[in-house]
DNA sequence: ATGATCTCCTGAGCGC
DNA sequence: TGCGCTCAGGAGATCA
């Protein structure tokens, strides 16, 4: 569900509502997850966040005795900020009480989040294998220009690889190559070299607009306070099959396909 | 080693 | 109303 600039936007929301905030109590509901977390979860008990961190899709939640809870929302996690007596939605998974009288809750119906609490000193093992986040500066154009020389795979999936850079899901991922004017059935290494600054450029450029507007939401995605994005009605491509081409004078039409088992929109006619 | 496919899980939407 | 099918914003494991 959400990706990079739907959890940039929730680290937004916990950075204001939660640094500072010590958890009181902890009820987890011992749900099982597809990795399983390297501390118990319950050890948040007694812990004061410090700060929070994101990389990707992952958010980093810094405890005052030097450990690190993981959060990861997969595809339809969600954190919310709860009072204490709400009413519970179907699959919280886990509340933590905090000291000034409120709850950050953990919902996820698919469980295909990671919620993972290391041990002070204890290393961060689930990003080793990622490339640079997307709106990091370690992330240049010549970072990309040289990862795609080397690689066969269609854009699509090339930029869908987190291994390549990290950050980017289906949505913006269609919506940069939309920008870019780039097939997603592209192999990577036979874009034109002239290509690839303004891919870089638009990658960029579509992060920064959908965090300005707090993300995309169909269904389920909503910030730490429940409100959701509104950056759905910004889509060129996403989810408009059939719909016309918005590119000024493109007299095309937004196809979808299935690439690697996913759905990509594009138009055929103007990404070459 | 790279790229494609399968898998985890629940819910929504659709056609019949 | 209900059944069965397809699809969903992610990513790790497995297979070719």
């Amino acid at each position: 569900m959400p990706e990079l600039p739907e959890v940039e936007t929730i680290r937004l929301g916990l950075e204001r509502e939660l640094v500072g905030r010590t958890v009181v109590s902890v009820d987890w509901r011992g749900s099982a997850f597809r990795k399983a977390s390297p501390q118990p979860l319950n050890q948040l008990a007694g812990r004061q966040v410090l700060h929070i961190d994101r990389h990707a899709k992952f958010l980093f939640v810094r405890l005052d005795n030097g450990a690190t809870w993981l959060v990861h929302l997969g595809m339809t996690g969600k954190l919310l900020f709860h009072g204490l007596g709400d009413a519970e939605a179907p699959h919280t998974h886990l509340r933590l009480e905090l000291d000034d009288g409120r709850e950050l809750r953990y919902v996820d119906p698919r469980r295909f989040g990671m919620l993972r609490l290391y041990g002070p000193g204890q290393l961060v093992e689930d990003v080793d294998h990622y490339g640079p986040d997307a709106l990091d500066p370690a992330f240049t154009a010549t970072v990309l220009a040289d990862a795609m020389r080397t690689s066969r795979a269609p854009m699509k999936a090339f930029l869908l690889d987190q291994t390549k850079v990290a950050g980017l899901g289906n949505i913006y991922v269609c919506e940069a190559l939309w920008r870019a004017g780039i097939s997603p059935r592209r192999k990577a290494c036979n874009v034109a070299k002239a290509k690839v600054v303004p891919l870089y450029q638009q990658i960029l450029a579509v992060l920064q607009d959908a965090l300005a507007d707090g993300g995309t939401s169909f269904n389920d995605y909503v910030n730490t306070i429940g409100d959701p994005g509104t950056f759905v009605s910004n889509l060129a491509v996403f989810q408009r099959e059939g719909a016309p081409c918005l590119r000024p004078g493109c007299p095309g039409q937004v196809t979808r396909i299935v690439q690697s088992g996913r759905s990509t929109f594009y138009c055929s006619r103007c990404q070459r």
